[in-house]
DNA sequence: GTCTATATTTGGATAGAC
DNA sequence: GTCTATCCAAATATAGAC
């Protein structure tokens, strides 16, 4: 417990080493693909050579697990609590909101949602702590649609699932485009329509 | 051109040979996830070493490349053209019979359907004809919206989103149950309902 | 904390005998 | 057409010197 209490000069120059080496991790994903992290490359890009890494990683998995973990962290920074009115318009203009900004998030960066949001690394097991990380982003989706009277667990299911498949079609088959993009309004008068019709009950019927 | 006329029995013999390699991949995939594809288990799987896959095959790309089109060629099996009453009703039953066994050719084989729809081999790029079964396979679905008088190419898109997304999240966050199966009919109710709205001009306005 | 050297594994592909 | 023998190229990870 002790050992805690001073950030000494020495932790501080290692946490930048390390965030120097993910920096140049995502980096290289962008280039070659999740999957082309490698150690030797790896080191090279940061100055060092690919042992020297297990000074700061323990192995190849710990840095993916260490980029999920810093994807889930900018995802959250990039969905903040909604704190606006609590009006039925502004309510669904927050959500909109948010569905948009949450979409450009995934878009600015195919490589980390791949590795946030599909399963696609052989090996890859996230550590508890970055699972965590990923529950307590799903949560903020299923708060925002309670704030619309959605709490209906297929509320919340249909809607990760008509966000993911716009932004999987979009990334598979026009990379770098907007025909899907463009679509984002239709789907969430579409989603929006149906969803509060089917589970907001508006007097009690079933 | 006179080679082809007379199917030698040496000829048919090698199809067999093929065909029981590809069956041997499918079975590997499965087992280890797509990308664990390994030319000597594979060969050891059929009775023979590496080496003599080579003759049937010039590389390993040209394996997936096969099952790529294989698996096109079943789904278009899975899909026949609608052949039924051209009455709105029945061609939107059809419609939703077509989809409910397009996700379930999908979560039948999830390797297949991550092959056959998700950028995920590193090196591995379709063949021309491969391309054109694929081509073929999205056709069927846009004449199936047609018949409904949805022309709009965005009506497609938003199908084929809604599609995927649902059949990814089944597959990634709860594989073999039916948590996103069970929204199939909400799914559709919501996509048919606003898409016939949006783009199938009752009247002639927009 | 970083290096050199190396162990170890893996896996695609080719040459040439039979 | 199938084999044995090999080549070649990654790439992760460890040992031990500095």
């Amino acid at each position: 417990m002790t050992t805690s209490v001073a950030p000494t000069r020495r932790v501080l120059i290692r946490q930048r080493t390390r965030a120097e080496i993910l920096d140049a991790a995502w980096e290289q994903c962008r280039r070659g693909g999740l999957a082309s992290l490698n150690l030797r490359a790896l080191g090279a890009a940061v100055g060092m050579k690919a042992p020297s890494l297990y000074t700061h990683f323990s192995s190849k998995m710990e840095i993916y697990d260490a980029m999920f973990a810093q994807g889930y962290t900018a995802a959250l920074a990039a969905l903040p609590l909604y704190a606006g009115e609590r009006t039925k318009p502004a309510v669904e203009q927050g959500i909109r909101d948010s569905v948009t900004r949450f979409i450009a998030f995934c878009l600015a960066d195919p490589v980390r949602y791949q590795l946030l949001f599909q399963r696609t690394i052989p090996g890859f097991v996230p550590s508890e702590a970055s699972m965590r990380l990923a529950y307590e982003n799903l949560d903020r989706g299923r708060q925002l649609l309670v704030l619309l009277g959605l709490h209906a667990p297929e509320a919340l299911d249909l809607a990760t699932s008509v966000i993911t498949g716009l932004v999987d079609q979009q990334i598979s088959n026009d990379p770098g485009g907007d025909r899907w993009v463009r679509l984002i309004d239709d789907m969430l008068d579409m989603y929006l329509t149906f969803a509060i019709r089917r589970w907001c009950a508006p007097a009690r019927r079933s």
